[in-house]
DNA sequence: ATCCAATGTGTTCTATAGACACAAACCTAT
DNA sequence: ATAGGTTTGTGTCTATAGAACACATTGGAT
């Protein structure tokens, strides 16, 4: 234990005295959520470490030396979605010694919403997958806990903010809206008690246009006022 | 704009042909907050940077190489503090390309409460002072915003979880415990309304004792029934 | 015309939040 | 001991939100 304390000063400036300080990387993490099939999904991407073959994990980058932290969760997403437009939220830093197999990287984990349907695929590379949250078991690294704490994060703030939005075309039904908060939270909501409560937040504007191409009676379709692509106040109602 | 994406292992096994992303400092910054004279209060130091000189700033370190991010956090608080059964939480990851005017830092904010009187300060070095918050108006770097996030964060915490009762003496009366709601929340609160509200939570054991050296009635003393050290689940009820 | 499947709607019950008042207890000063 | 001061301890009313729950209506399909 050093007996003093060196502050950012010390060490971050002279640099040559505490260089192995900088043998710590950073990276960012990205849990970008689609939803398809009535089913959540999350963008993987097959690992090429040895130790972890045939296992997937989360797209991640290290950050650039002259990138701000959530940009490069931004680029990550735009790199491999096409899109930079959705909804980016920092959910938690995963900093444990040997929390990655070939080195010390610190990773910060962010997660997003996008529409698998919108957006030009950059999924050229098809190691890339949109994989149900449901069935995922195991993922590289600490991946698998990441996925589950933004998970988390997400059913938390489906809550209070109208975040789905980015998982839904332009126009739907509330059935479409009440299916996918079912798929996001796992559980089966009452229909009528998810109505009201849909309608109290008021979040949706009702259109005069009807569902098509049902094989029943059309329910009418709504959208959303808002697109917020950041919680700006990460704070409960 | 690179043409392929090097995942981790490229950069972080390579290190040679990827020096360049070593460049980046991880550090914790910690917001220790003390309750002292009916005031929430914060741990500081005196700031030796040159272009910061006369402004405070939070107690952070550098991560070691060998060193969980949650470590780091947890030696800062222990060097400053002597005291390590403390609560401590992980809130936010700070990674802007100029927050840190000596390089770059990519600091990852924790937030913790201990007892002012309790511990054996190692406050020797008398540049550290706790300050109460409400009177901050500046501080070095983008601490401000760093204790703005935090403050938030025990805010909505302090509602759901007896994480308090790091900032209260073992045995303490209702009237202190308001007090030190109000304290952090920043407003008055009803004194029949807490009272029911804090007998919901069932965190208390109301004792067979009293209040002493008070100069009116004294009232029942209480103490927790449990002393969480992390928020297990940071979820909403 | 009938059947089918989903839409659209309201009440009841329970729990929680907020506003609000008064008697009892202990201390102090006389 | 008595009276005055200050705080404790307690309960009701209202409003709002969540959960359980049923039925008539609509449009499509046959």
């Amino acid at each position: 234990m050093r007996a003093n304390h060196p502050n950012l000063k010390t060490a971050a400036v002279e640099k040559s005295s505490h260089r192995e300080y900088f043998n710590i990387a950073v990276s960012v993490d990205c849990v970008i959520f689609g939803y398809e099939d009535k089913e959540l999904r999350v963008l993987l991407i097959k690992s090429d470490l040895e130790e972890f073959s045939g296992l997937f994990s989360l797209l991640g980058d290290l950050v650039r030396p002259d990138e701000d932290l959530d940009a490069a969760s931004y680029r990550v997403l735009k790199e491999r979605t096409g899109l930079d437009d959705v909804f980016l939220q920092q959910v938690h830093t995963f900093g444990a010694v040997k929390r990655h197999p070939s080195g010390r990287v610190v990773s910060t984990a962010y997660y997003s919403l996008v529409n698998i349907h919108n957006h030009k695929l950059n999924i050229d590379c098809h190691d890339l997958h949109w994989h149900p949250v449901q069935t995922i078991k195991k993922l590289a690294f600490d991946h698998k806990q990441i996925l589950d704490t933004c998970l988390n994060m997400l059913r938390e703030q489906i809550m209070d903010h109208p975040v789905v939005h980015n998982l839904l075309p332009e126009k739907f039904s509330l059935r479409a809206l009440q299916e996918l908060y079912e798929a996001i939270l796992g559980t089966s909501l009452d229909r009528r008690n998810f109505r009201k409560k849909i309608a109290l937040k008021s979040w949706l504007s009702e259109l005069d246009e009807l569902e098509e191409d049902v094989t029943h009676r059309p329910g009418k379709l709504h959208k959303f006022k808002t697109k917020a692509l950041k919680i700006s106040a990460p704070k409960k109602n």
